[in-house]
DNA sequence: GCATAGATGCGAATGAATCGCAATTACAGC
DNA sequence: GCTGTAATTGCGATTCATTCGCATCTATGC
């Protein structure tokens, strides 16, 4: 797990208080593979802890993510749902196959390039991008190929 | 405007109608400058005519953009609120400045060719890209640097 | 013109995320 | 270790964009 000082020390510096709470939905996050939205998180909370509250769930992710120690994210896939995974991971962008519905992580660094380029070209500061793709990944295709040709 | 008569035909191939309330949210979407969401075509909408519903709206635009007249976009601003442009527009991406809010289009092939490398390294076939930057303008970032040496 | 499947308008429903507030609790200072 | 206090929590209520249900209307093929 990610250095608790570090954690502490980040909240502290903002006068937040370290709460089991806290530290329990970073764990929970730090220990998923994949990608948990609130529901998700808050689920897999109340196992350790039945009284933990949806809002406090919230609440938690907002200001672990003010802290930069999680991030949000939205996946194509459903769009108006926020999921959240540590920061700090290698750069990679989301593609969520519409056939199985797995979300599949990918590496490129095109984005970075088209930042830069549109940071001379015009003088833009990117603060944040969200960058989500969509379709169908090769075992789908494959299978929707069987399925046209039988 | 686009050909109504392509409209008309694109509507009919699926067993669709031609109601004054879809030509309208087309109309108004064309006339467009900037982008526009549900509640402002709405508002337009019932300049013209006062009956138009909202659910109208909505249902409109998901047509329209199931047939691929229209195409709608999420900003990094305000990541739940859907907005719509017409389709078939020269490729381009959308930045929101944090500082006074614009949207401002930015072109790339950059993006493009992430896609197609991706697609080449993994056999994922790409059906959508949800793209949106955030950041400041030139504008915005050269106030704020006024603002720190005064 | 007529029939009828598709559309509309209205208000109600949905669902993720947020808020208000009273009760708790972390933690700095003694 | 205790205390005071401001941060935090849990709960339920609320928000807000979007979607639904359904009775009424209407575009379109015959």
């Amino acid at each position: 797990m990610r250095q608790e000082l570090d954690v502490r020390e980040r909240l502290a510096k903002r006068g937040l208080r370290v709460t089991p709470q806290r530290l329990l939905v970073l764990q929970i996050l730090e220990e998923a593979e994949d990608h948990l939205d609130a529901e998700a998180i808050y689920e897999r909370a109340r196992e350790r802890d039945p009284n933990v509250s949806l809002a406090t769930v919230y609440r938690t992710l907002s200001k672990l993510k003010e802290l930069g120690l999680v991030e949000q994210r939205y996946f194509a896939r459903d769009h108006k749902r926020e999921y959240y995974e540590v920061a700090g991971r290698r750069e990679h962008y989301h593609f969520t196959c519409l056939g199985c519905g797995r979300v599949i992580e990918v590496h490129t660094s095109r984005i970075q390039q088209a930042k830069e380029e549109i940071s001379r070209e015009l003088g833009l500061v990117f603060t944040h991008a969200c960058i989500c793709f969509e379709g169908y990944c090769a075992e789908c295709v494959a299978k929707q190929r069987n399925g046209e040709t039988r």
